[in-house]
DNA sequence: CCCCCAATAT
DNA sequence: GATATTGGGG
């Protein structure tokens, strides 16, 4: 209900969105030994759970009915409130377009890949906030740079995700960043060519409001001075 | 091989 | 329009 306008899926593939409030802080500090020193275990723990947006559920006041987790999930993979994304692909069929209402579920990685077994089929990557959110926070924290697509990929650990995917988003990131930054004197300073999609902003709260949300290692850490 | 960027294609 | 893919160069 109210999933924001989701493409158009064909299987079953959707996403979770969570609304979530985005701190802008800067922690440079000391998470070096994240950012080098990943557990090989934790790195390669593919992250695809589908789950209710936190501050839907929060805000309707209902629990976190996870119900439809997989089988085997149930709790391992589940610390915060937020933690997790989900690739949401889109299906491009050739033409024809139909308003459809689709919701839920993840994506699985290629299918067809290496091997030529065939069948694979490819499909658009949506960024959706979220996951471009935490495609932001590992740019920043890995420094411009190590911010190159493998480490990006592997320090998102999105299941999916590929280089490829990261690559072609850095670089309208890269673009976006150059365009923003000297442009402060811009006379018509452009909007974010970015996503301007659906809000990812809850209804703006006045003071102590600090609603955590920190997206990030889900998998082992949680301190990372998430503020 | 990987990265980067520009251009182009879907 | 957003992503993917390609091509040239480092």
């Amino acid at each position: 209900m109210l999933s924001p306008r989701v493409v158009r899926p064909q299987p079953h593939d959707g996403a979770a969105s969570a609304g979530s409030s985005s701190s802008r802080r800067h922690m440079v500090d000391r998470v070096s030994e994240w950012e080098l020193g990943l557990p090989s275990a934790a790195e390669l723990t593919p992250v695809s759970q589908p789950l209710i947006p936190p501050a839907l559920a929060a805000a309707f006041g209902i629990g976190p009915a996870d119900a439809l987790s997989s089988p085997v999930d149930a709790g391992f993979l589940h610390d915060s409130p937020t933690s997790h994304l989900t690739l949401r692909f889109d299906e491009y069929d050739e033409e024809d377009e139909e308003e459809g209402e689709g919701e839920t579920d993840d994506a699985a990685a290629p299918g067809g890949r290496r091997g030529g077994g065939g069948g694979g089929k490819k499909a658009r990557m949506v960024w959706t906030p979220e996951l471009h959110h935490r495609f932001v926070e590992a740019v920043e924290h890995l420094g411009e740079k190590g911010a190159v697509p493998k480490a990006i990929v592997r320090l998102m650990n999105v299941d999916g995700l590929t280089r490829e995917n990261v690559a072609s988003h850095l670089q309208k990131y890269r673009l976006y960043l150059k365009r923003s930054s000297p442009g402060a004197a811009a006379p018509a300073p452009p909007p974010p060519p970015f996503f301007p999609r659906f809000d990812v902003q809850r209804p703006h709260q006045d003071s102590a409001n600090r609603s955590g949300y920190c997206a990030y290692p889900y998998v082992s850490y949680q301190k990372l001075g998430c503020d």
